[in-house]
DNA sequence: ACAGACACTGATCGGTTGATCAAGATCGCA
DNA sequence: TGCGATCTTGATCAACCGATCAGTGTCTGT
């Protein structure tokens, strides 16, 4: 369908940024079509490559965006919570997580596409991104695991737990509306039950 | 005639499914090419579509092939334990679903793809496999809840969140061993630990 | 007014896609 | 031995893929 807004100035790399992102999340990097994402976004495919170079570099800008806002958010989540307890600060990360998932799923749909397969977008995207997450989230885990609010167990293991749940629920949306036949959206709050229950201990 | 569903002699057949199942799982539908699938399965492409008639009938084909094996899984340990109290009936489900993952998760990897977009193919998936099992999961999860053993709210957010925890460390293997730096990452017990957290209560 | 940098398009390239078809190859059965 | 059904292949088609490039417009500074 034709672009519903004109076409401004400098914002048809913004559109070409979103509808590349949908695409890459439903369809994957190779499913997806740089034809496909221009139309979206309202423009001709040869703006993509003129703005991008390549369908890989698209890729890699789509990744860079998508991690400069969870960890914009992240940073906010726990500065807010500073100077609170080690529970605290972990509710308040996972809550703007869930947030995050539930406004937007695209990101847990592109890390759960491209962590399948050892290739070498996997690669780059572990050693630019992952990695510093994983390693703060899990020193994270440990300070709760130490002061006894927090399950013990593999640190990495709950952390990806706690994305399954926090992600799963939003990113298979459509199939969940199908099957249970409910439109209305899963709720935030529920799913924080359930993490809070996966993570803490019952004290 | 190219659906000859009888057809059970040859091998090829079967390599074609198995090599199109891991297409499938882990490029997405429209990512996987009929020519990789045919060259991992060492036949010639133009077999592939003698045998399924489509790609779209090969799709299917897999499909039905992954949740007769999961339904045999199923039905064979809710036999095993229909003896048994509730809790030990969910516990034998659980059980088998993990160790079905761990040996292959493509069938968490495809459900996980195509539950992303509300697609004729879901249609087709939901109505012929998900809406049974998850009907019957949800009963499952209601009689638990009345008996007290299974932590109450909504049983379809319940369900998917067994299936995310049970399935995401195995779908997400290649990149969490990247992480990790670990080859054997995720221990079936832990994660069967982590479910009962989830589901069980305190009791 | 003019020059040059920037944004954008349409045509087009070689390669790949799913699908079709004629022609062998292999087998069971008469 | 011969015949028909089943299995398998290579050639080929139109459509689509990512990428390249010449050319058009538009804005800005001088």
């Amino acid at each position: 369908m034709a672009n519903s807004e004109a076409a401004g100035t400098g914002d048809a790399r913004r559109r070409i940024l979103a509808a590349a992102r949908r695409s890459f999340a439903t369809a994957g990097f190779e499913g997806a079509a740089t034809r496909q994402i221009a139309a979206d976004a309202g423009v001709a495919q040869s703006l993509l490559l003129y703005h991008f170079g390549s369908k890989d570099a698209l890729w890699r800008a789509v990744i860079d965006q998508l991690f400069a806002d969870l960890n914009a958010r992240m940073a906010l989540a726990a500065r807010g919570a500073r100077n609170g307890s080690v529970r605290e600060r972990l509710l308040a990360v996972i809550r703007a997580f869930i947030e995050l998932c539930a406004q937007d799923a695209d990101i847990h749909r592109i890390m759960t596409i491209e962590g399948r397969q050892p290739t070498e977008r996997l690669r780059w995207l572990v050693e630019r991104h992952v990695q510093a997450n994983h390693r703060e989230a899990c020193a994270l885990i440990r300070e709760g695991q130490t002061a006894g609010t927090i399950r013990p167990g593999d640190p990495t293991l709950l952390y990806y737990s706690f994305i399954a749940i926090a992600g799963t629920a939003f990113s298979l949306a459509p199939e969940i509306e199908m099957v249970s036949g409910n439109a209305r959206a899963v709720e935030p709050d529920a799913i924080e039950a359930l993490i809070t229950a996966l993570l803490f201990t019952g004290e």
